[in-house]
DNA sequence: CAGCATCCGCTTTGATACTG
DNA sequence: CAGTATCAAAGCGGATGCTG
């Protein structure tokens, strides 16, 4: 990208990640750790092959990637952030926020990864009751499963294989979130979202009343 | 831009935010406020008109900012951020944070306007000694003096006609930058920047070191 | 002058095919 | 798997012109 020959932090930054695509490939590098070629590409859905060669060249230039080739046995080409760009995590944080409420509808054309999901979620979710007990939530969502962890006030976000779920919501996407979200009550939910399984109160804990007593002497 | 067609909430940012330009011209209306057109085009050096007005046209339509038509006696239209918009802080900021590592060497065709200098040093500015007295720096550097005001532990950034000051640098943008975040020591400054009036001793209030004391405390 | 719209040459991107 | 190569289409930059 030509450059904005402007001497400001902002500007130099844009000449660095401002491309397009780039953004997208530091959110997957966030949301994944250590990548293969093949990896971004999945992960990069309509990203030209040409396109992401350059990129990828770019950033490693720019030292906001390193290119490293994996011992013997694996005998493939790594992609991971080094420490300067994991600095990046901050404005990723702010352009996951930032998009939730463009998330409204899916449009046919959309790719949905979980892990995309996972890394919004991340970002909005806090547990309002943490001294509960702990618990698992599990989203049935896009390619993969996303489980979230409640656990001493913090909601750890990942993907992968539950072994065992309080609650399991099965649905898709836009309805779940907005359910976690407190913004889709499971009124609403029960005829656009498909399933729920377990225990639906653990679900309040992420919603911000914690309870009447407080909300009471809050308006008092 | 053609969307990225992802189910993901950077990738939904960045199908309104992502384009070449728009992120300055967020910059521009968050450091200077309600603009008129030929203001933008001020502080958006190298930017094309059409380009501009595309790029507001596009903003407006995601509701990002909202145009009006300001009071007879200006007889001007007034571009500003929308609340929606204002919320792009957090991702400006951490765009301002990232870049100040890149701001190393001016390059000769770079702009300097001194608010985007002022954004920066927003970001990155902490008084250590909030119990200090009140006290005022100003920066003569790019088109207009810069103002530092340390008052309570915080560190008011402005630009403008300044009343009076404590400290006074004068010089090129770079070392005055790592000087003010203690990468740069006042020998080092002497030889490159230029001309100090004042208290220099204000200046230590901005690095990390709070004193002697503190310091041996925290050894120990 | 403020706020654009049009035109044109150049650069970047997208889609696909091909290679060590 | 990890890229190149190719080429059409879209986007951008710069100049200029138009309208209140």
């Amino acid at each position: 990208m030509r450059s904005y020959d402007q001497y400001c932090s902002v500007a130099k930054s844009l000449d660095l990640v401002g491309d397009r695509w780039t953004l997208l490939i530091v959110r997957e590098l966030i949301l994944r750790g250590a990548c293969r070629y093949t990896d971004l590409r999945n992960g990069l859905p309509g990203i030209a092959s040409n396109l992401l060669a350059d990129r990828l060249r770019e950033l490693e230039q720019a030292g906001v990637l390193s290119r490293e080739d994996a011992p013997p046995p694996i005998a493939t080409t790594l992609f991971s952030l080094t420490p300067r760009g994991e600095e990046l995590e901050p404005v990723l944080a702010g352009l996951f926020r930032w998009g939730i409420p463009l998330m409204g509808d899916q449009k046919p054309a959309d790719v949905v990864k979980s892990h995309w999901l996972a890394g919004a979620l991340e970002q909005m979710l806090v547990d309002h009751q943490p001294t509960g007990p702990e618990a698992t939530i599990v989203l049935e969502v896009g390619n993969e499963p996303i489980i979230l962890e409640l656990r001493g006030g913090a909601v750890a976000v990942r993907t992968g294989r539950p072994k065992a779920a309080d609650v399991k919501l099965t649905g898709p996407p836009m309805p779940i979130i907005g359910l976690l979200l407190g913004r889709l009550d499971p009124g609403d939910a029960r005829t656009r979202v498909i399933d729920f399984q377990g225990d639906l109160a653990i679900l309040d804990r992420l919603h911000a009343s914690p309870g009447p007593a407080i909300t009471l002497a809050a308006d008092s």
